[in-house]
DNA sequence: CAGCCAATGTTGGCCCGACCAACGTAACAC
DNA sequence: GTGTTACGTTGGTCGGGCCAACATTGGCTG
């Protein structure tokens, strides 16, 4: 049945097809930031800036799902490239507070165009109806297990 | 719409959808594993060996999808908690044949039995269409992005 | 206003899964 | 017999996800 001949005790464990599908996907996707020299969390910091306007390394952080630790290094390699900008928050001596600047925001477009092409790949045997319905059970699990905000 | 807060340009990405639950996944896969000392390799190695029988490392590693390298380090462990016997191949000098024990069988089907559990709890939300519907969908990328096999 | 608690940024770690290069040994094809 | 291929093994790298600890600063409450 499997051409590879995976175990069908695996290959029927919706946890490893889970993880196996995103293994795929995060090489597609790391290949296609790889081209201009980025991972994925510079794209999700980036994003998040762009998405939330200026904002603290915690804002960042609980908005994009990066532990604050390693916010601190994507922010320092962003800003090595001048593509972030952290100033201090004058309001409050501990914030400090993340501009995207004018070639973060062009390097981003660039970033979403290349992942573009990258979820093509990735659901090229999907019809755009089981494309959406792909995204609309991913959704479903992800909220459900991110929501006990308690 | 989105509870946390998560920038759209990241929670409409079907890639990105992908990794988080698989990373949700993971946790709880790995904690499930944990309560009897294992992780992913440990299992995805033993059910293939109940699955394909005796066999060589390289033919483990075809099977599970698992690193050459890696299959050494995991049959070490397994064979360290006596689970797994390794055996030179009389036919073959380079070539070891791996045995699964009995008590390998047996941590097997307790490793399988939480993870039954462990799959409940991250399909929660879905009813059993929608886990069928899933399940399908992800085959259909895993066996489209493995077959390659040129 | 004094004292305590909470939040922030930062450092320095850890784990796991995935992967790669290189090597010696052994089998195989020709 | 020679070159090529397969096997097991060693020893790495990388990315993503975490966690603990600490100094600094703010805010709250008594």
């Amino acid at each position: 049945m499997q051409p590879t001949g995976v175990p069908s005790q695996l290959s029927t464990t919706p946890s490893w097809l889970l993880t196996q599908t995103a293994a795929h996907a995060s090489r597609i996707v790391s290949t296609a930031l790889g081209t201009r020299h980025a991972r994925g969390y510079h794209y999700r910091v980036l994003a998040t800036l762009a998405d939330t306007g200026p904002a603290s390394q915690a804002d960042l952080s609980r908005h994009s799902g990066i532990d604050r630790s390693d916010i601190v290094a994507t922010i320092n390699d962003l800003g090595d490239r001048d593509l972030v900008q952290r100033q201090p928050d004058p309001a409050d001596r501990r914030r400090n507070i993340i501009h995207i600047t004018p070639a973060g925001r062009r390097e981003l477009t660039h970033l979403q165009h290349t992942l573009d092409a990258a979820q093509e790949t990735l659901l090229a045997p999907l019809d755009p109806t089981e494309r959406h319905e792909l995204v609309r059970l991913l959704r479903r699990l992800l909220t459900h297990h991110q929501e006990p905000r308690d």
